[in-house]
DNA sequence: GGGCTAAATGTTAGCGGCTAACATTTAGCC
DNA sequence: GGCTAAATGTTAGCCGCTAACATTTAGCCC
């Protein structure tokens, strides 16, 4: 994680609070304008900045939006899955104890990142790149646990994948928890028959 | 796909020949000094032609590497599977059949082209968003059998990367064959039990 | 509350990807 | 060989992003 994403309800320091002002006009003009149309320098002068300042707060204009501090407890649950379970079951489990035990106070803003991700070819590309981090996490987690390099690549991307697709959905509609869209989505990959 | 790419042996019209010198051009300068180091205009010289010109047969950079006609054969594949499964086998059993019936003459230049991308964190992405096309008719195909759209995009989107995933390994190997590697990739995630 | 230091921000200049409008050359068929 | 359409070049510019350096301001100590 680059930066600190905005966890203070009430930001104090100078830096804290520019973070957050970048982070609210970036949203919103998102939504508003959509990614693509949205400029840098727009974004730097609705919080009252400089692009340059833009980037010292963001390593690239994507990354307003990309944030991901959840691995930790993901490769921690996939540690304690039953090792008898092959890896790709392993991982499928791990994600979905990791979710399950989640709090979910921050859904809102979360949904509204996914959101304009979805709708943005670009992002969806930006995103799955961005889980790389997470994905490298889990491959080293099954491999500990026995798994070959190979294996442990395909079943953690697959696993990925169908998590940030279940998101995806969850994020376009609002009769649906968080916790029961990433139950879904592994439902359907975690085939018992 | 943006433009027929490269499936002449010898070249005849004008268009043909600096579309094969900016892809030799290319591959050639992204294995020697890597992609992001690589300028459009490096080559665009190298192919005897001008920067401009290079976006005249590609949208953007990536897409001298970035293309697949694949998906109806693909979609057919999976049509033809039984439709008592679940649409996750289904999609899997697709993508190992409409493989295993390829041929396989071009491996080689395949192999040059995703090994780059494998090696380029920002190419990874761009794979990953180049393969929404294919992803969408995956969908499609699954819902006209009876699946729920998100139910289908879960299982489209995790198949796919775990084909993709099984790609970056063939292409880092040189003692397996191209579907070998596909298979091995879809017995990772078509668990049984 | 004033002052001091470090943090935060601004300025300028520039590169690489990419686009548009218009002019120019050249390829390839009759 | 000549003609037309295709292919290419030119110029200018926007946007994302970076670097080096100068300037301001925040926020702690007294």
């Amino acid at each position: 994680m680059t930066d600190a994403q905005r966890l203070d309800p009430e930001p104090t320091t100078k830096r804290e609070r520019t973070l957050a002002a970048l982070i609210d006009a970036g949203l919103e003009l998102f939504e508003l304008h959509g990614y693509e149309q949205t400029t840098v320098a727009q974004i730097a002068r609705a919080a009252g900045v400089t692009e340059m300042t833009f980037f010292r707060y963001f390593p690239a204009k994507e990354h307003l939006l990309l944030d991901d501090p959840y691995d930790p407890v993901l490769i921690e649950a996939i540690g304690r899955q039953a090792r008898t379970d092959p890896p790709f079951l392993r991982a499928a489990g791990g994600v979905r104890a990791a979710w399950r035990a989640l709090p979910e106070p921050e859904t809102p803003i979360i949904r509204r990142r996914v959101r304009i991700i979805a709708r943005t070819p670009s992002l969806r590309g930006a995103m799955w790149r961005s889980t790389g981090n997470t994905e490298r996490a889990i491959v080293e987690q099954l491999v500990v646990d026995g798994a070959t390099l190979e294996v442990a690549r395909v079943a953690a991307a697959s696993v990925l994948a169908a998590l940030v697709a279940g998101l995806y959905s969850w994020a376009e509609r609002d009769d649906l928890s968080l916790a029961e869209a990433i139950e879904h989505a592994l439902d359907v990959i975690e085939v018992r028959r």
